[in-house]
DNA sequence: AAGATAATCGGAATAATCTACCGAATAGAT
DNA sequence: ATCTATTCGGTAGATTATTCCGATTATCTT
């Protein structure tokens, strides 16, 4: 991945991809203001810099079946390298955590999760969570309202 | 929006789009196994349905120069509608401002925040935050690791 | 300042892809 | 069994991505 630096057409670029990626590059030149051809050489560019790291179509949880939503404090018993490596791994191969942050703070972890419903996330809690070793608590923040829909990175 | 009912197809086809958005309609026939024609109408009801909201390039936060990253517990002094429906608009046009989660527990709010450095995270704090009306109190979580980098749905 | 070198530019050509339309096949209702 | 409605896969024209090239601009040396 080679290292570049990032101009200000090359933040048009990504605020117009974060907002639409599947746009054609000559629209996307367009709307940045550059030639096709050096659009398009942008854009190859950011990938390979590893500054877009990739595309993805941002799915409405609600609409595709998946009705509890949650953020998920969790702080554990041991620090030791040992046990945090398998919480992490656990943690992140996990499907229903679709975030999961290591924190300062009171808490050792942030988890986002998605599942089909209250029933779905006992199961999770009982059957995955809870049976981590070293996760001395687990704090649900069942979400309300999802303020802000798209993921948009500010460049 | 017209409803639909999701199929193992469209599942599978909501796994691939949302692991990468841009492969050709053709090489998403075949990974799904099924024909190009009969894809691409599905991926068309899946977004008239609005369960694909949208398509978005996913970015490198900091390979885009943000280095800083935390996530915000807030607490209102007020629960007013209108004090309310006031932070929500606020902190949600803001930019730094990548998530914004109404939340049952302890916290009102839960807040994803991405800024160059400290020095802009402190601005952020100082010349925004504090300064909303019936905040009561923001606990910042600084982000030490994230674990897990597509943002990807469970379907 | 002048010249040499390198990097970047926009435009054109072609290879690949999207998108709409078609008749055939399938499923459901009567 | 027949009609109707839906879904299927394949095809064709329009659109788009991607490469290549000569021209232009920027950088550096002397």
């Amino acid at each position: 991945m080679t290292d570049i630096e990032i101009t200000s057409a090359d933040r048009a670029i990504i605020r117009a991809l974060q907002h639409d990626c599947r746009m054609s590059n000559a629209q996307l030149a367009d709307k940045v203001g550059m030639s096709a051809s050096a659009c398009w050489r942008r854009v190859r560019l950011l990938e390979e810099a590893g500054v877009i790291a990739g595309y993805s179509a941002i799915v409405d949880a609600d609409r595709a079946g998946l009705g509890f939503h949650a953020i998920v404090h969790v702080r554990l018993s041991r620090h030791d390298r040992g046990a945090v490596q398998r919480v992490m791994s656990e943690l992140s191969s996990r499907a229903e955590v679709v975030e999961c942050f290591a924190t300062t703070g009171q808490y050792d972890y942030h988890l986002r999760v998605l599942c089909a419903d209250m029933a779905a996330y006992r199961r999770f809690l009982d059957d995955f969570l809870f049976r981590l070793p070293a996760i001395e608590s687990a704090q649900t923040n069942v979400v309300l309202e999802d303020m802000k829909r798209r993921i948009v990175v500010p460049v």
